[in-house]
DNA sequence: TTGACTTTCCAAAACGTTTCGGATACAATC
DNA sequence: GATTGTATCCGAAACGTTTTGGAAAGTCAA
C-alpha cells in the first residue's frame, strides 16, 4: 500500500486524508526479471551459494537494494527454514499490574532476543485450556522454533504436552519432578537464596523471623519457602519459631498479615519479615508505614527488618532501600536463550555467553546463583 | 520431533537424555485422506463455509480435533489472510534497565493484545539503521499485520517510512508536525498535564517551582516541559522564575541538578521539583534523601515538593508517595489497538473499547488525559 | 577428439493453505 | 424430456521462497 495525501469533501467540511494504493512489494520474480536470470539464481546469490558468479551475484545485489528487497520471511519459514523467532506464552491469571516481575522479565527477555538476532512473539493466555491450544498453533504453524515458559508450578503438565508436541523449549524455572523428567531450563537457585538471607539475619541477631509469601502455585515460591525452613533448622531454631504467612495476593491480605504478625505477645512476635519476593516486600513496607512501624536494620530498637528477593530496579528507590536478592536477570535470560539456540540446532547446549559457567544439574539443566544485596532495611 | 527418554552410556557415565525423533503435524491433507474428501472441502468446513453438507462438516470437525489438527499459521499468511499479529518494535539506544516505562507500556500492551486477540511480535532495534530495514522485512515478509510506534521524536523519520511501506501502523506519540502529516496516532496530553500540575503547585503556594527532565530527543518530554511553560506563564510568573534542569541521563547527573539547585540563594532557591518523568522523580527523591532534604508538601516548613509523570505503579511504594500525572496506560493501548485494526481492515475507525471517548485531534488522531494523583510528595 | 571436471545456471517440486471456477448429482419446474 | 435450480463437492492455481537434480558451456589433460 502506498498512502497518498489527497482532499476529500464532505459536505462543507474539507478532510485530508491518507488514501490507500496497492502498492506491490518486490519479490524475488522482479529481481529474476530485471536480472534477467532465474528465480533460482536470486535465491542462491543472495544466499550466498558459490555456484553463482561474482559478476551475476554483484548485479542481483544490486538490484536487490535499489528496488528495497527483503525476502518474505513467511513464504521462507514455509519452505522450512528458521524463523529466527522465539515465543514466549506466559500463562497470567488476570491482571499483569499486580505481577512486576513478569513485565521485568518480559522487557530483559526482549532485548536479550535482540542480543541474540531473535524476535519474541508474545502470546498471553489466561488459563490452562487457552495455553494447550495456543501451544499446539505455535508448533504447528511454524511461526517460532522455540518456546521459552515461565511461571512453572511444582506439577506443571505443559512440560509434558510440549514433549509431545516437539516444539523446543526451555523452562525458566522448574517442576519439583526436574530429576525424573529430563526437560531443559534455567532456574536461579530459591533454597539458596534464602539460606543466604536467613544467615545474614541470624548473624543479626534475629532469633524469631518471619516469612511472607503468595500462592505456591509457582514452584520458585516453594524453593524460596524451603530454603527459609532448612536454614531454620540449620540454626536449630525450634519448628514453632516458624512464623509464615502464605497466600498472599492483594495488599489488603498483605496488610492484614502485617497486623496479625505485630499482634503477637512481645515474646513470639517476629523481628525480621522475610518476603517471598520485591513485590510483596514493598505492600509489607507499605503496611508498616501505614501503621506507623519503622523498617531497618536495628531491631533491638524497635525497628522492623524487611527483606524481599527479585531485585528489581525499583528496590533501590525505597526509603529504606530494600535488602534483597538479586536474580541475575540478564544473565537467566541470555543462558536461556543460548540453551534455546542450541535446542533449535540439535545440539548440544555448549558455550554460554555469561561471565561465570551456570551450576550443572543435568544435561541441559542450569542453576544460577542469587546475589544478596544488603540495602538499609534489614 | 517427539522426545523419548533414553540412556546413553559416555565412558563411565550414564546419561539420561531425550531424544529427538522426527514426529508429523497434522495437515490439510491428512484429515482430506482420513475423512475421504478433497482438501479444498477440509478448509472450507472448517473455515465455515455453506456449502458443505453438515455430516461432512461434523465428520470433519471431529477427524480435526482427534488428530489436534490446528491450521499452519504461516501457510495461511502466504495465502495472503491476515495474521493477527502486530508488531512493536521500539527504538532502544540502550539500556533498558534504565527505562523502566518501556517495560511498562509492552507489558501492558501485551495485555491489551490479548484482549483483542492480537499476538504481539516485538523486535527491538538500537539504531535508526536498524529500524529500517526491520521496518521493510516487516512489511514484506507478511508476519504481521500492522505496527505499534513508540518513543517518537518531535521530526521522526519513521513515519514517513512507513507510509512509503505502506504498513498500517498507529504511533503512540506525535510529531511536532502532526497537524500537517496526517498519520494515525495515540498521545496522552504531557502539556494538559504539566499546567495541571503547576496549576495545583501554585495554588499551594510555590512561586519558585523548578522543572527537571532528560533528553529532548522524545516529543513527549517537550510537551511536558511547554505545558510549565505555559503555565508560569499564565500565572505571570517571571521568565527567569523558570529552573530548568535538561538532559538528566543518570542517577549522577540527576544528583549533581540537584545539588545545583539546593545550593542556589535563597531568593533563588524553588520550592518544587517537577519532574519530567516517574523515573526521575525516583531519582530526585533519591538525590534529596542523600542529601537529607525532606520531602513534602510543606514548603515553608523546609520540605521540598516533589511530583512525577506516568505514575508507574511504583510511584505509590515510594516514601513519600510520589505525587503525579497518570498516564491512562491500559485506555491508551486499548485505543491504540482500536485505531489500528480498524486501519487494518481499511475502515475508518469508530467505537472505541474505553468508556470516555478520547479527544479527536484529526481523523485518526487521539489524544487522551492524564488524571493528577495526589499523594505526600507535593 | 574425447572424456572428465568445473563453473554457472535453471526447471520443477515442495512447503500448507485459500480461492476460483467449475463439475456432478439430484430435485423441481415447465 | 428438457431446463433450471440447488446442494455438495473438487481440481488447479496461487502465495514467495528454497532445494534438488540436473543441463549447458567452458577448460584441461591425454
Amino acid at each position: 500500500m502506498l498512502y497518498l495525501r489527497t482532499e476529500l469533501t464532505l459536505g462543507f467540511t474539507l478532510i485530508e486524508a491518507w488514501i490507500g494504493v496497492a502498492f506491490d512489494v518486490p519479490t524475488i520474480f522482479d529481481i529474476a526479471k530485471k536480472a534477467g536470470v532465474s528465480i533460482t539464481t536470486v535465491s542462491r546469490a543472495l544466499n550466498g551459494y558459490s555456484d553463482v558468479s561474482p559478476k551475476t551475484r554483484m548485479r542481483i545485489r544490486e538490484i536487490a537494494t535499489e528496488l528495497n528487497y527483503y525476502p518474505n520471511a513467511v513464504a521462507r519459514s514455509l519452505q522450512g527454514k528458521k524463523t529466527n523467532t522465539i515465543a514466549f506464552a506466559p500463562l497470567l491469571g488476570g491482571h499483569v499490574e499486580a505481577r512486576p516481575f513478569f513485565k521485568e522479565f518480559m522487557g530483559v527477555l526482549a532485548l536479550s532476543c535482540y542480543n541474540h538476532e531473535l524476535s519474541l512473539l508474545v502470546t498471553v493466555a489466561e488459563t490452562a485450556e487457552d495455553i494447550t491450544g495456543i501451544y499446539r498453533e505455535l508448533a504447528g504453524s511454524g511461526r517460532v522454533d522455540g518456546l521459552i515458559l515461565a511461571d512453572i508450578g511444582p506439577r506443571d503438565e505443559r512440560i509434558a504436552l510440549l514433549n509431545e508436541i516437539g516444539l523446543p523449549f526451555v523452562a525458566f524455572g522448574r517442576t519439583a519432578d526436574y530429576e525424573q523428567l529430563n526437560y531443559p531450563f534455567v532456574d536461579v537457585d530459591g533454597a539458596a537464596g534464602s539460606r543466604i538471607l536467613v544467615n545474614y539475619l541470624y548473624a543479626q541477631g534475629h532469633r524469631r523471623i518471619a516469612y511472607l509469601t503468595g500462592p505456591f502455585n509457582t514452584s520458585y515460591a516453594l524453593y524460596r519457602y524451603n530454603g527459609y525452613r532448612q536454614s531454620l533448622a540449620e540454626h536449630t531454631l525450634a519448628e514453632d519459631t516458624r512464623i509464615v504467612q502464605a497466600d498472599l495476593q492483594s495488599q489488603e491480605q498483605t496488610s492484614a498479615a502485617v497486623a496479625r504478625l505485630l499482634s503477637l505477645p512481645p515474646a513470639e512476635k517476629p523481628t525480621a519479615f522475610v518476603c517471598g519476593s520485591d513485590q510483596l516486600a514493598f505492600q509489607v513496607m507499605h503496611a508498616l508505614r501505614a501503621q506507623g512501624r519503622p523498617v531497618g536494620r536495628d531491631w533491638a530498637g524497635g525497628q522492623i527488618a524487611v527483606s524481599g528477593f527479585d531485585d528489581l530496579p525499583f528496590a533501590a528507590y525505597l526509603q529504606p532501600g530494600l535488602t534483597t536478592l538479586r536474580q541475575p536477570m540478564e544473565e537467566t535470560c541470555a543462558v536461556l536463550l543460548d540453551l534455546l539456540v542450541a535446542l533449535m540446532q540439535d545440539k548440544a547446549a555448549g558455550v554460554f555467553s555469561t561471565e561465570a559457567p551456570p551450576v550443572q544439574l543435568g544435561p541441559q539443566q542450569l542453576l544460577l546463583q542469587p546475589a544478596l544485596i544488603i540495602r538499609e532495611s534489614a
